[in-house]
DNA sequence: ACTCGTGTTAGCTG
DNA sequence: TCAGCTAACACGAG
């Protein structure tokens, strides 16, 4: 499920763990949790707490403080393909009907915190592809893609000969962008998926740069990247929202793609 | 029964 | 060495 849009939308939810004391850290899951044994993060965070959530591209990162003030490991948190974070009796995220009411079954439970006041922070993942990890290394990670600047953005992305979604994939060129956005983008720039980069005029890279921040903002806005106008004719035999002309599907940059075949030649 | 997938990454290839 | 690609990971949904 989750893009730059829904990890901003998590960040909001870890940002109410803030400043509450740390009581107890469920860990048990020892493939989510990796490389770490179970007890480890549990025994780093026990009796501190979480003093402010960052996120990079999907990443996610808490900065802790320990008992006695002093600062802690932060605690890295990637949600994967479906990971959902939530706090027991609050509302789940917004998304497709498929993914709600079906997400809190016990044995998709991966990772809690327990704070004094007694709330707990949970994570849900059905497919088990989530990370928890303390210090995660941030260094492999592009300038996320919502704040990255025209400029910067050209010279990243148009460097090398690769597709240019496999490009817009790439995690170390910007952080953020998933297999949906990348298609919504590049619908909305009319421009071809498998297009090297290098034959990309500077033009078409500003398009693409505007066109992923106007996809960004919408999908912020409406709940996520699911909400974008491409999103819901990703399939056999529709047909492109803005021209009627059938929509296309491959493999770019090793994932399922769709693309209108009259604007994105 | 069988295929696909909103993500990451180790390992392979040229 | 680097850029790019593929398979594997784990498991539910269609």
């Amino acid at each position: 499920m989750p893009e730059l849009p829904e990890v901003e939308l998590a960040r909001q939810v870890l940002a109410d763990a803030l400043g509450r004391e740390v009581r107890d850290v469920d860990d048990h899951d020892d493939w989510v949790c990796r490389p770490h044994a179970p007890g480890d993060i549990a025994a780093a965070l026990r009796g501190g707490k979480l003093t402010e959530a960052h996120r990079r591209g999907k990443t996610l990162w808490c900065e802790t403080e320990n008992a006695d003030g002093e600062p802690g490991p932060n605690l890295g948190l990637h949600l994967g393909m479906a990971g959902q974070l939530r706090f027991a009796g609050r509302s789940g995220p917004p998304g497709p009907r498929r993914f709600r009411g079906r997400d809190e079954k016990p044995e998709w439970f991966r990772f809690g915190l327990t704070f004094a006041d007694g709330e707990q922070l949970r994570l849900f993942d059905t497919r088990r592809l989530s990370r928890v990890r303390l210090d995660p290394d941030l260094d492999a990670l592009g300038p996320d893609a919502g704040e990255v600047s025209r400029t910067d953005f050209r010279t990243r992305v148009g460097r090398g000969r690769a597709p240019v979604k496999a490009r817009l994939l790439d995690q170390s060129v910007l952080a953020g962008i998933g297999n949906l956005l990348a298609d919504e983008t590049l619908w909305q720039a009319a421009v071809s998926p498998a297009r090297p980069v290098h034959e990309l005029t500077a033009d078409e890279l500003t398009d693409l740069h505007k066109a992923l921040r106007k996809s960004l903002r919408a999908a912020i806005k409406h709940g996520g990247v699911h909400t974008g106008e491409i999103i819901g004719h990703r399939r056999a035999g529709d047909h492109c929202p803005r021209c009627g002309a059938e929509m296309a599907h491959g493999t770019v940059g090793g994932r399922s793609t769709w693309w209108c075949t009259k604007e994105q030649a």
